[in-house]
DNA sequence: CTGAAAGCGCTTACAG
DNA sequence: CTGAAAGCGCTTACAG
C-alpha cells in the first residue's frame, strides 16, 4: 500500500534513521546520502504520516480554533488574518464550530483531546469557571480572541471604549433622543457597548430610556443578526417619538434597523441616524456609519499570540486590546466631533 | 505526564486490550469490567490520543476543506450548512484556506499527505489535469463543492440555467439594454452564468453588446468582490446610455453596483434594476432580487457525499445539481414572469 | 555521519 | 469475555 521510511530506505540503501534524519533537516548527513534519499523519496512518492509522526514527536504541527456560528460575517473577516498568516506556516488549522454559545464547552473538550494540537484559538466565548480550570488542568497554549479573561493571552478591542465614542457622537451632535439596538442581554461584548455608551450619556446629562434600549429576542449568534436589528427598529417606530440617533451593537443588526426604515419611508440620516459596530467589509458599500474593529489584525495577532506562547510557555500573559475607531459614512450626518 | 490506557488498566486490573475494547464499543466485554474501566477513565480524567488512535486504526476521523478565499461570504454560508451535520459526527474539520484560486494546488498536496484525513471537500477549485491526476493517485474520498468534474462526486448549481434566468428575466421586462458585471473572465461559474445569460438573450434577439460587459479588473476572490461590482457599475454609468437591468454575477458585486448607483442619485429599480447571484442572507435586508443557490443544502449535501463516498469507495459517482431560483426584492420591478 | 533499538499510545487478530 | 503480542510509521537518544 502506501510508502514508508522503510521502502525509502530500502531504495535508497541506508537505515530508516537516516530517512527520517533527512526529512527532519537534520544537519548530520552527507550530501550524498540526503541527495540518494531525497530522490528515492521523489520516484516512490513518499509523504510522511502526520499521525505517526506526531506521536513519534509528542506533539503536533495542527492548532484549533473554536469559533462559534461560524457563518458569521464577523469571523469570515477574522479568519482572513489568520489565513494569511497561516499560508506560510507548517501549521494546519483544525476548526471546531456550533451553532451557538451553550455548545463552546463541548468543542472545547474535543478540541484538547490530547494529541489532537499544539494549542487553541477560542472565539468570543465567556469563559465558565469550569472552562477555566479545565484549560488550567490541561495546560495546553490557549489564546482567547474577541473576549479577556486574566489567565490567558487574549486580543480583543475594547468594547467599552466603543460604547463611550458612540456616545460621544450622540452628544456632539446635539441629540436628546438616542436608541440602542443591543444583542442578547447576556452578550458580554454587547452589553460593554451598551454599559460604555450608557454611562457617557450619563455623564453628559442625556436620557437613556429604558424603552430606548432594544435586545435581541431571539438567540441566533448571540442576537448578532439582522433580524434582530429589523425587529428592534420596528419597535422604536411603533414609539410615539422618533429616536435621533440609533446605536446597535453590530453592523448586521444596523443592516436590519436600515431595511425597517427603509419599509417606512423614513430618511437616514436625515430623520434618524445609524451608527453601527464592527465596519464589516460590506458597511462600507452600504454606506454604514460605524465603530471600527480592526478585524483583520486580530486574526493575524491571535496566530502570532499562539506561536510566542507555543514556543514559551511561561512568558507573562499578554492581552493585546484594540481601540475601536468611528468611521464615519452616510447613515450619519456629518459635525464636528468632540472626543 | 498524561495518562494513557496502560495507566487505566492498572488502576482497573485488567490489561490495555480491554480497556482500548470498551473504548471502541466492542460488545465483548463484560458490564462490571466495562464500568470499572470507565470509572478509572474518569478519575484519571482519561483522553484517547487522537494520534496513536489513527495510526493503529490506520484511519483518521477527520476530514479537510479547501476552501479558496475563505473569508468570503459565499463560504459563510456554505459552512453553516457543513457545521450543521459536523455537529453530531466524530469527524473533525480541517481547514485548508488560501487568499487566491492559484495557491489550491498546493493546499490540495497538504491536505492529501497520508495519514491527515479521512476525505476531502474541495470547493470552487477549477481542476487541472495534473489535480485530477494526483487526486485518482492518492485515491483519497473527494468532493467538489460548488464546481464540477466527471469524474469525482460533486454539488454545485447549475450556473448556465443560472445566467439563462436572469435573461428570462430581461426579456419579460420588455428590457432592451442589459448589462452584466462579470467577475474574472477566468472564473468558471462567472464564464457559466455569462453564458447562459448570453444564450437566452440571443435566442430572444435582445442584443448584448460587448460593452455592456464588464469584467473585473482585479483579483480578489476571483473578481466576486464589491470593488470590482462597484468599479463596472461607474463605467455603465460612463457610457452614454444607461442599462436598464444589469445582471450581477454575485451578490457581493451587486452591493458594490448599489454604492455607486447611490452615489450617482440614480433610483433603483426605477432607473436601472438590479440583479445579483448566491443570495446570502445580506441580499435580504439591503432589498437585492436575486438568484438563489442553496447554500445551506450544498454544504450540508457535501457531508453527506464525502461521508457516502467514505464508507464506499466503489458506488457510482454522484453529482448533485440544484437548479437557481430568482428570488424578486426591492432592485427589481415586478413583472409577469414568462419562465 | 550512520545504524540498531526502544518508544510514542493505541488497535486487533490470535489464542484461550 | 480477556490477555499477550505484534504492528501502525515515525523519532531520537545511544553507540560507534
Amino acid at each position: 500500500m502506501s510508502v514508508t521510511i522503510y521502502h525509502i530506505a530500502e531504495k535508497a540503501g541506508v537505515s530508516i534513521a537516516t530517512v527520517s534524519r533527512v526529512f527532519n533537516e537534520s544537519p548530520r548527513v552527507t550530501p550524498e546520502t540526503r541527495l540518494a534519499v531525497l530522490t528515492a523519496a521523489e520516484e516512490l512518492g513518499y509523504q510522511p504520516h502526520a499521525s505517526a509522526r506526531s506521536l513519534a514527536r509528542r506533539q503536533t504541527e495542527t492548532i484549533s480554533a473554536i469559533i462559534p456560528m461560524i457563518s458569521n460575517y464577523f469571523y469570515a473577516e477574522i479568519l482572513k488574518g489568520l489565513q494569511d498568516k497561516m499560508g506560510g506556516s507548517p501549521y494546519d488549522l483544525l476548526v471546531f464550530s456550533a451553532p451557538n454559545l451553550d455548545d463552546v464547552e463541548n468543542l472545547l473538550f474535543k478540541a484538547l483531546h490530547r494529541g489532537r494540537s499544539a494549542g487553541v484559538l477560542l472565539f468570543s466565548a465567556p469563559l465558565s469557571d469550569s472552562m477555566v480550570s479545565r484549560l488550567q488542568k490541561n495546560g495546553q497554549p490557549v489564546v482567547l480572541v474577541d473576549s479577556f479573561h486574566k489567565a490567558f493571552d487574549s486580543i480583543s478591542t475594547d468594547n467599552f471604549i466603543g460604547g463611550k465614542i458612540a456616545a460621544d457622537f450622540v452628544i456632539s451632535s446635539g441629540s436628546k433622543r438616542p436608541a440602542v439596538l443591543a444583542a442578547n442581554p447576556n452578550s458580554v461584548p454587547a452589553r460593554d457597548r451598551l454599559i460604555g455608551f450608557r454611562q457617557r450619556l450619563a455623564e453628559a446629562d442625556v436620557d437613556l430610556p429604558a424603552e430606548s434600549v432594544l435586545y435581541s429576542k431571539q438567540q441566533v449568534f448571540d442576537g448578532f443578526n439582522e433580524e434582530s436589528g429589523y425587529d428592534g427598529m420596528k419597535e422604536l417606530l411603533a414609539q410615539p417619538e422618533l429616536p435621533e440617533v440609533v446605536f446597535a451593537t453590530s453592523d448586521i443588526q444596523a443592516l436590519g434597523a436600515l431595511k425597517a426604515l427603509r419599509e417606512a419611508h423614513i430618511n437616514v440620516p436625515e430623520d434618524v441616524q445609524i451608527i453601527g459596530y464592527d465596519d464589516l467589509s460590506i458597511a462600507r458599500y452600504v454606506g454604514l456609519s460605524t465603530l471600527k474593529q480592526p478585524l483583520h489584525e486580530i486574526g493575524a495577532g491571535a496566530y502570532d499570540l499562539l506561536m510566542a506562547r507555543i514556543k514559551n510557555r511561561t512568558t507573562p500573559i499578554v492581552h493585546t486590546i484594540y481601540a475601536p475607531r468611528l468611521i464615519e459614512r452616510q447613515t450619519t450626518s456629518i459635525f464636528e466631533l468632540i472626543v
